[in-house]
DNA sequence: CGCTGTATTTGAACGTGTTCAAATTATCCC
DNA sequence: GGGATAATTTGAACACGTTCAAATACAGCG
């Protein structure tokens, strides 16, 4: 892995701003190695010298875009005190940022198998998932919320999940702005709270222990 | 489309059997055109005469499995009463049917991207999701559920996609007889009917109506 | 049987992502 | 500076899915 000197930094960094160059202009699928190679004025191999693989310049990209969205996060979280504000803070910027990329986001949501290692799921992005979960549990945190000690571990995780399925519908999303995602964040976030609330409700709560130890045996180790 | 001749139909037959074959044998990215074809002792250009690229195997597979399911399922849906029974008999009886090529089933459920022909949400496979749709609907109809206005005409797509989630949840369960996916099953399923229970409660009716809506948005037309 | 047109079959060729031995350039140490 | 060692760069080569012009088998007809 080299990112010795300066200089390979450098030539590393030119590579990933071509790739990027050509994969908004022809998307991901149709932009071919040789293309970004031409375009950072080098030959292949040498794009392979710097990233293992195509998909390796998407996952350098979709690093970069966490270590650069990580403070945007930080001053969402501080200007925003319910969880609702908390939650639409996360998601929206999350949205904005990757708003002019929304093609090549496309190339990351599209492989569901975790053996994938673009997936969502897949231990390649492990980190960028965990650090992204550290932002809800944050969220809930800050905001003082008292769950049920069987949902409360888990809950990052399950907003985590639920902003993963906005997104992924977000990518796909053809109508025009998006409109049809905000009404479904609009929508769902509102039961996504209502459910909270009603779990937080000491009488319900009984209701809740079932749905604990799925989420215990779910999320534990395999 | 060479479906013609019965010989014809024949070497079609054929060539699927063999890249099933290599597909259960090598997985369905490792196997290559050359094996498949070879495997059904004709060239390469041959197995494209009949199908127009890999993918098309698996959507051959995919096709003939709802074929075989179909009677299945109206056997399940029969001896069935409540629509807890029938749900458990739709999805048992598709995780059955595919437990042997749990391995070639990833492959079909492997992308999200709608624009991708394997996709379970995309244009190619409609006819194969509506067909399975019809089946929910018809354990809905049957059991005699009486839902609100707003949510009934979305609840066969509704619980197809939470079928969906389970299905997909199966074929990258690597617990040991997928007993998690079994674990996810009871207890979601649980929760699932309890919703349903609950938006019968005429009291709770108004509650529903939002979701109603956002179902008719997201389910119209794009 | 032979002729004609269609259905099928062939395998070389294309463009792809990726690999690799070899060539080139940079760095370090004396 | 010069020689050795490491870092970088090159482009041909590989295996893959796919295409296609050409070759072959077949069917119907006189």
């Amino acid at each position: 892995m080299p990112r010795q000197t300066p200089k390979s930094e450098e030539t590393r960094a030119r590579i990933l701003a071509a790739a990027l160059e050509v994969f908004r202009e022809r998307g991901f699928e149709a932009a071919t190695m040789r293309e970004i190679a031409a375009a950072a004025q080098m030959a292949v191999g040498a794009a392979y010298y710097y990233f293992d693989s195509k998909d390796a310049l998407v996952m350098a990209y979709y690093e970069r875009a966490q270590n650069e969205m990580s403070p945007l996060m930080d001053a969402q979280l501080a200007s925003s005190r319910t969880l609702e504000q908390r939650l639409r803070a996360i998601i929206g910027q999350k949205l904005d940022y990757f708003e002019p990329d929304r093609k090549l986001v496309s190339a990351l949501t599209a492989h569901i198998d975790p053996a994938h290692s673009l997936s969502p799921f897949s231990a390649a992005t492990a980190p960028i998932r965990d650090s992204d979960i550290a932002f809800f549990a944050r969220a809930v945190y800050d905001s003082g919320l008292k769950m049920p000690k069987s949902i409360e571990p888990h809950l990052p995780r399950l907003l985590w999940l639920y902003q993963m399925g906005i997104v992924l519908f977000w990518v796909y999303d053809r109508s025009q702005n998006q409109s049809r995602t905000q009404l479904l964040l609009d929508k769902t976030l509102t039961i996504v709270l209502l459910g909270l609330k009603l779990a937080q409700l000491p009488p319900l709560r009984p209701l809740f222990r079932p749905a604990g130890e799925l989420l215990d045996t779910l999320f534990g180790e395999v």
